[in-house]
DNA sequence: CTGAAAGCGCTTACAG
DNA sequence: CTGAAAGCGCTTACAG
């Protein structure tokens, strides 16, 4: 069954045009109940396959939305984005499109070359899951397609992303901890690597001012380099009672390091993370973070730039998408 | 800059047909050097971009590979499939194909409803990467379409897969232990669960029957029930040396176990994985185990894949590649 | 070396 | 309700 029948094929057998068929099979107006019924019938007995690439280029449109992950955030922990990248597909689908995902070569990023499929004019709009560099940010944004950011954003103010409400997150789970009765906290994360763990800092200094509570300089530790690779985390002399960790990998890589100073958490200090990820339970005790509303940044992703391809014109800017608190044990209540 | 631009635009503009706009920009026969530069030059400045989806109309071809990963691989611990996927992609680039992935939802693969990517003709081929229903596969069959299954087989005998060389590996690594010493030797895994698992313990004791060392019963230890879902493991009353588990999660586990048991590793008694994934590095010590030749199974599968989508004829049957050992510090060597 | 004609499979006006 | 004509952007085969 090769399976090559084209409209004009069925027309044929049942002496009708093309046009009638084509009408029939799309439930357009202007055909008869039963022909319309006769020829559907006929379509799927002789295995018809609609040939979506002929209405494509019929209305210039690809029906497809590409949705960029830099290389380096494919790596073993992050099949966030896999998930990311499901849900997105998923709610395209629903609305009659096809999501590509395009993992952005690191050398392609650094010779700004764009994807193949951009040049093919395969593609209605771009997704950019995960930061690239500046200069990749920009050449997207020197390109006439609708675009959207997904999980960072740019200072540039004139761009659409959603992100997840770091600074919310923090504030909400240091609340959390407060309300356990910690008042001793610390925050775990280098201030100047990323803008996710600066806003979840400053989320967490929020909480502090709000309960009057002292932000000691000790107790903000760095856990990485510029780079971003780990470095042995400073342990202040005077241990506080509980950790905000800038994400749940750190948080495991913490609880390692407290084990082996011989603190036990959470009987000793509390502390949790942030993602939710697979280190949140793969850590002993299982870590209380915060976990990311995927569907919900799928959702608004897909509505913003299914906006954009039918009005390239409409803004959306900065939309923050709030995550959800998942108590486990890595807290202990102070009395 | 709307970049409509098409060849006849770049025709008009210099006066010559779209036929010979389209030779110089394919770099074919029948155009003068000079006029073949000039026209590349002005299609530069004019930002122009093939449009593939009218060659695609012309020549019946979309020239799109669909990768497709049933939904329930897609968990936390799975990022190893994007890694296979970034792989094929790549390699698919270098032939002037794309991959898309589609990952296959639960209840289509129930009701045995294959992508819409397939209904629309926008696919030449299709890598099904992880294993899906009986039922499923014998759909895909069904289809008129080159087919290359991925990580898994079926026992059918009349398709092409390419999976990881799982008896040879635990083979390797069976030896690799009885070298240092280890003669009593036990497997984890439910061997009745997968194929993998199954291949693997056959692979061990070829291992065990080379080196003239008699199988105990207790010492197969499953890991698992029928479902898949984790179980309590049953520790023999008298311990071997050495556990050959057929996957790195389930050493994990079994690390887990030994060491709440009071048993220390690899002191005691040696572990080795198998995958090399997220928990060889997660565990203490770090998992000796074997690792999948990612690259060397993309390229099988997509030279398979592109040879058939040039001759549906073509077969190639079951290929198997081999892994490498990773050595690191789950095991010790007796005297 | 160059180009007019026909066609890929569909849809959009428009006419009957 | 039905269909002839034209066109989407490109390529192939053929003629000059």
């Amino acid at each position: 069954m090769k399976s090559n029948v084209t409209m004009k094929d069925i027309a044929e057998k049942l002496n009708v045009s093309s046009v009638t068929v084509s009408k029939a099979l799309n439930d357009k107006e202007g055909v008869s109940e039963e022909l319309k019924e006769k020829i559907k019938t006929l379509a799927d007995k002789m295995g018809y396959r609609y040939n979506t690439m002929a209405k494509s280029m019929k209305d210039g449109k690809s029906y497809n939305v590409c949705v960029i992950i830099p290389e380096r955030y494919t790596g073993m922990t992050q099949s966030f984005y896999l998930k990311v990248y499901q849900a997105i597909a998923q709610i395209l689908e629903d609305r009659g499109y096809y999501g590509i995902i395009h993992i952005l070569p690191n050398e392609d990023e650094d010779q700004l070359k764009l994807p193949r499929i951009y040049h093919e004019r395969r593609v209605d709009g771009f997704i950019m899951l995960g930061q690239p560099s500046k200069e990749y940010i920009e050449l997207m944004q020197s390109v006439e397609m609708p675009l959207v950011f997904l999980d960072f954003y740019d200072e540039n103010d004139n761009v659409d992303a959603v992100i997840t409400d770091n600074f919310y997150g923090a504030y909400e789970i240091t609340n959390s901890l407060i309300q356990q009765g910690h008042k001793e906290v610390a925050y775990v994360g280098n201030l100047f690597s990323t803008s996710s763990i600066q806003d979840r800092f400053l989320g967490y200094y929020k909480s502090l001012l709000e309960h009057k509570i002292h932000l000691k300089q000790e107790y903000v530790i760095s856990d990485r380099d510029e780079r971003g690779a780990f470095i042995e985390m400073d342990l202040p002399d005077q241990m506080p009672t509980a950790f905000v960790c800038n994400c749940d990998q750190v948080a495991h890589l913490l609880i390692e390091r407290l084990n082996k100073e011989g603190y036990r958490v959470p009987e000793d200090c509390s502390v949790v993370g942030f993602d939710n990820d697979i280190y949140a339970t793969l850590t002993t005790p299982h870590l209380t973070t915060v976990e990311v509303d995927i569907e919900e940044m799928a959702k608004n992703t897909v509505k913003f730039i299914c906006d954009k391809m039918d009005n390239p014109e409409v803004k959306f800017g900065r939309v923050a998408v709030k995550g959800k608190i998942i108590y486990r044990d890595s807290v202990k209540a102070i009395k």
